[in-house]
DNA sequence: AAGAAGTATTGCCCTAGAGCAACACTTTGA
DNA sequence: TCAAAGTGTTGCTCTAGGGCAATACTTCTT
């Protein structure tokens, strides 16, 4: 099998039972792209029509609020899925960016791909089935997290769940993710 | 059809086309339910191993947060799908407790009966795969409300694209639901 | 119909975190 | 290799929203 391609397969195979043959056969969907450090993927208010798999580095996925203050959602490091998923469901404009944070190695498939995929194979029905759960589950816990911690708590549970997101970028960046000033995460640290 | 399934068939029926046979067939896997008004479904530490539908009524999602603050998920009117998600997927203890906020009338699916039709007819693999996208969709939404909006503009929001859930339900409750103190809600009603 | 319990509003004061400015330290790029 | 741009830290001040207490108003309950 094509190098590109193991960290995929290894991934599928940890979630579901896949065939090696019908891997090799639908593997070819996913295009190999290389990603610059803070190379932009895709800019908001552009229709998102691609889910992206990284093999190597790390993509962020933010956005602006009404007073400009970025606002990071989600960071997708190597072996994990990540698309703007509202503007690839409703094919409207997203309000997101996906950018490298890194020099960056990933695998895109096409929106149509993806979902004939969805629909024809019953492992990726399953994997999206996965990737949607998982992706609810952590956005909820990210909600609760918000409504009702503060702004140290936030940063206590990302340092016990999340680690690497603390280790591996900058502190504007986490605190972007926390949605705090890179001001306030500076002191917090003290108190920890 | 008896009456009671007619809600159900037609939420299927608007997002998939669904076989009246068939849905005859499997309907009966939803079982009739009535709650009384604060009547709780499920109690957080509980794992939650159903899928509820609301006829009638309206049930609230919510769970606490450390220092005992009430904080609401999600409010699930009549034609609403609601579970406690994160315990139903990973058969864990909830963290939320689900409680009727009216007099309601639900239809309640097991989780098994749930799984089994999503893995056997395909239109509820597909209503079940919708379910799992708009939720994803409001929460991320939610989150991006919580990381980069005031108290304001989050009510303001709500005003326009969730209006019912300010006539129909109490200040405390919409309060728990934006994050905010009923004191600081009654105040910022007074600057619209 | 009356007391009890919950809900809404408002005044007062307090705190977590924002915003700005200054300075030190790294990284980047021609 | 050296300027330029970005990053992290910290002091000072400000503000959105929290918490408490008092009062008015509803709504349950019996």
């Amino acid at each position: 099998m094509n190098d590109v391609y193991v960290k995929l397969y290894d991934y599928l195979q940890r979630k579901t039972q896949v065939e090696k043959n019908a891997f090799l056969d639908y593997c070819h969907y996913f295009k190999l792209k290389t990603l610059k450090r803070n190379e932009v993927l895709l800019h908001q208010n552009t229709v998102c029509n691609f889910n992206i798999f990284v093999n190597k580095g790390c993509l962020r996925f933010y956005s602006y609020s009404d007073e400009g203050k970025e606002l990071t959602r989600y960071f997708a490091f190597e072996n994990k899925f990540g698309t703007s998923l509202t503007s690839l469901i409703n094919q409207e404009p997203s309000n997101e960016n996906i950018q490298a944070v890194e020099k960056s190695e990933v695998l895109i498939i096409s929106r149509n791909d993806f979902y004939h995929l969805v629909k024809t194979i019953p492992e990726i029905n399953l994997v999206y089935r996965d990737i949607l759960e998982m992706a609810y589950i952590t956005t909820t816990k990210r909600v609760y997290n918000f409504q009702g911690e503060s702004a140290l708590d936030r940063l206590k549970w990302l340092m016990k769940y999340q680690p690497f997101i603390l280790t591996r970028l900058s502190n504007k960046m986490v605190a972007s993710y926390l949605g705090i000033t890179p001001y306030t995460l500076s002191r917090l640290k003290t108190e920890l």
